[in-house]
DNA sequence: CTGAAAGCGCTTACAG
DNA sequence: CTGAAAGCGCTTACAG
């Protein structure tokens, strides 16, 4: 007869206690008006019968789920996990707990919304997300904050939070003519990420402005150390032959310092130099040395934060975007100034 | 008049459509008895309100959340984003959505537990964590499966997927005996994970078997790239000098090797030969090349879900471990045989 | 401080 | 195929 014993609810631990089920529900909530004594009497009868309050029923009452839904693409980025931590710990700290939801680049992303709205998240943090404008309508309809981490658009009107990649993408062309590169190569993924595309229009309009340096080739749809340094063989068939590198993630600049070094036996930064993004913590490791870009993680994790809260505790609130400055970190891939 | 919508409920979808909520809540049940056309009343209903079931009233009646529970420590591991991606793709393709708490190890794994419990999920994953007794009764009470994957206990009745380390202990010693490494350091993290010491055990009892090689240190408390190349100033001054440095992590592994080829100008493998544990992507890139044992890691995520799927199913079935077999990886920070 | 009652949003026998 | 009713496990006015 191993029977299935019916789980504690608080009619069952009621009764052991000899109380009702209002009492059991005001020892379980906070500052509620209870006796110590039918307190006592309450947690005895609950340990017993190891009673916890279920969240699922609170939740219809309560309203509050403390579910926030975390939505990540992007996931061959390095420093994806140390983010995800961060996510955890500081939501958690908050009491609330994430639902994860994966998404690759193609799949829909609406579907995940749709679901994390049924399970009634009280808002939702998308990383990397291209975003679209049925996606954000979703959240509208069901007054659910959103805040987009990481890319931007102008034709939505939502949270988001990012680095200011004009900026970024004009001190990085300023370096790169004050160190004496002249043919450039440009690197980065999706192309349709806004945040690559705007970094890179203010790369080149600072090159053109000063008529100074040439981007001899600008490649997309390459990420990650494998495919960095498989397109190193194509940029060494390039001619001219380039100077520099640009790339659009730390991962893929180390491919291509692997290709360059392993593959072709060149002297970086002498031969060639490149320049990643992102500042993974790899990038500092003994023999990679990589020139790259320092992003504000954990101030964007922060903020991104603040921001769905502030949503949340503010309903009628406007979406407020945040830009962050980064910061150009110069090692052994770059020459000296 | 920004007056708050009211959220569309199974009640006013249906006075929209004419129908009961029955009908309404049969439309979107699969297979459940509606004639097409009050589905699609109900349906232009629906969408018309933006309506979709709220799964926390349904799980109240269904017992079922589709929500498991995700529970990782040990996040300085770099192939960790990518575990935890297959664990998220691979749940959501049967339908389920994973919660996922951030576990310090310091920090009392039973209460993530408690409330992964409370939101009712169905199954727990626990990745990287030491077993307590406490925590696997507390799964016991509310009949919740869970499974342990990449730490053992022997004390703890729970389903759990390992390597088997064992086995790959003693064929590391092999190895290390057949290069003719006479002098080895043994280096690990957290001491109380199960898993490390077995190894170790077997290891050195195939010294001891063979009366060759020697243990000249056995380091613990050591994980990561910095800690590993810190550890590296440590190495050096033990005497004899060591021939080999075996890890427990390919990050450490890399941090030795950062540290003895940057800091110190060792001839890897011919001063000091180093072997890690993992194959880490990063360790086959074009300067690392470590040797180190490749783990059969999307195996222990399918077994695991496998395993936790087959408990959910079978509510009083036994706990059934599952050992799987690593292979080691011979690059170039060790001697050819 | 306490309990009976109503109700959160849903599903599921039940009877028609 | 359909709807009225009961009930999932909880909380929260309400009256005492």
């Amino acid at each position: 007869m191993k029977g299935k014993k019916l789980r504690a609810t608080s009619h069952t631990v009621a009764k052991l206690a000899g109380v009702s089920r209002s009492a059991v529900s005001r020892t379980f909530t906070p500052n509620a008006s209870v006796s110590q004594k039918t307190k006592l009497k309450v947690m005895a009868a609950a340990n017993k019968l190891g009673y916890r309050p279920n969240f699922m029923a609170q939740s219809l009452i309560t309203k509050k789920t403390h579910l926030i839904g975390l939505i990540m693409a992007d996931w061959d980025n390095p420093y994806y996990a140390s983010t995800l931590r961060s996510y955890g710990e500081k939501l958690q700290k908050e009491g609330y707990q994430v639902i994860l939801v994966t998404v690759n680049k193609k799949s829909a992303t609406s579907d995940s919304i749709n679901f994390l709205l049924q399970y009634q998240v009280e808002g939702i943090i998308m990383l990397s997300i291209i975003p679209s404008q049925e996606m954000t309508s979703l959240c509208d309809k069901k007054d659910t904050p959103i805040v987009l981490v990481g890319d931007s658009s102008n034709k939505i009107q939502i949270c988001n939070v990012n680095i200011d990649h004009k900026a970024i993408g004009t001190k990085l062309a300023n370096l790169a003519l004050d160190l004496g590169y002249k043919r450039i190569v440009l690197i980065r993924g999706n192309k349709k990420l806004k945040s690559s595309a705007i970094r890179i229009d203010a790369f080149k309009k600072v090159l053109k402005k000063q008529d100074r340096g040439k981007i001899i080739a600008n490649l997309t749809g390459i990420l990650g150390h494998d495919q960095g340094r498989k397109a190193m063989k194509d940029i060494m068939k390039l001619k001219p032959k380039p100077d520099l590198v640009l790339c659009s993630s730390d991962l893929t600049a180390l491919g291509i310092l692997d290709g360059a070094t392993t593959d072709f036996n060149l002297d970086v930064p002498k031969d060639l130099a490149i320049i990643g993004f992102g500042d993974a913590p790899i990038s500092s490791w003994g023999m990679n040395r990589l020139t790259t870009v320092q992003l504000p993680t954990q101030i964007m994790i922060d903020e991104s934060i603040d921001c769905l809260f502030h949503q949340i505790k503010n309903p009628h609130n406007k979406a407020k975007s945040i830009m962050l400055n980064s910061t150009i970190i110069l090692r052994d891939t770059t020459k000296k100034l």
